[in-house]
DNA sequence: CGATGGAAGTTGCACATGCAACAAAAATCT
DNA sequence: AGATTTTTGTTGCATGTGCAACTTCCATCG
């Protein structure tokens, strides 16, 4: 199977990737100076943040976070050394640990969020007009609402 | 200043971050698959081909490969190891290290694209329209474009 | 039931990366 | 010229991550 990739849509990848990198690399350089923990942090609290009642077992947590299972296993360490979730057994199945969010989870997430979200309206946002977010989304979406397989 | 970040923009950018980590992560699986060194190899790599003369600075490098200067010295170490560039003296300036690409670089670099490029193409592109693809390029260069300052 | 197979998490190990401290060379200043 | 400052790249250390092997528990099948 020969994959066709016509230059537009390459040059679409390029200016994607590089725009990633630029507002991430800003957002963590702000995070550490503001010394609030990293986007991975981030990203697992805001999973379990959205989930029902607040939690996931580590292996959904480990999908939506973008992360291996021992990574995440890694990950949870050291967010419960800081109490901002909690591993709780799974009374019907004795293998799951249910990840639970904590009320000090839910204050550091929303002190990243403040200093994320000021990277991202500055290095993303604020070129963009109101249409052009649209489309972003829009298009987007095609790619993101596919599934991931090959 | 407090930075605005309307709803759309804020979706446009979750539909970015997904986007961006689906190909990757699938590309990467294939590259380990393939037995080819990772997208970090690749960036260094096609960075060096896109300069005059196939080389660079380890300043330069480290920038435009979005690396910190220890981490790209590791990483030129292993390159050189490879024999997929060679460290240069440069005779007008004592510190400077000049990074060129050899044959087999260019080689290996052709050899990641091929997996890589294929990722890109049914991971990304294969879900965008050639207008899509056109309009996110449009709109994705207003981002990169801009001074990455804050 | 007991045995086999599979799934969920955890650990050993290797490796890649960033930060801070450093060495060497150039640029600048007096 | 000599001393100070700046720039460029390299190293020590700590940290974060993935893979493979392992443990524990559940499911399935005889």
């Amino acid at each position: 199977m020969k994959p066709s990739l016509p230059e537009t849509h390459l040059e679409a990848w390029r200016r994607l990737y590089v725009s990633f990198w630029r507002v991430c690399n800003v957002a963590e350089a702000e995070l550490q100076a503001a010394g609030r923990p990293s986007l991975t942090w981030y990203d697992a609290l805001y999973e379990l943040y959205r989930a029902p009642g607040r939690r996931l077992r580590m292996n959904e947590l480990a999908r939506q976070a973008l992360l291996s299972k021992s990574g995440l296993t890694r990950l949870v360490d050291r967010l419960e050394q800081e109490k901002l979730i909690e591993r709780r057994a799974c009374p019907e199945d004795g293998r799951v640990q249910h990840i639970e969010l904590t009320g000090r989870g839910v204050e550091t997430l929303r002190e990243i969020w403040a200093v994320y979200r000021a990277g991202i309206a500055r290095q993303f946002a604020a070129h963009l007009t109101e249409a052009d977010a649209r489309d972003l989304a829009r298009i987007l979406t095609k790619v993101t609402a596919a599934k991931p397989a090959g």
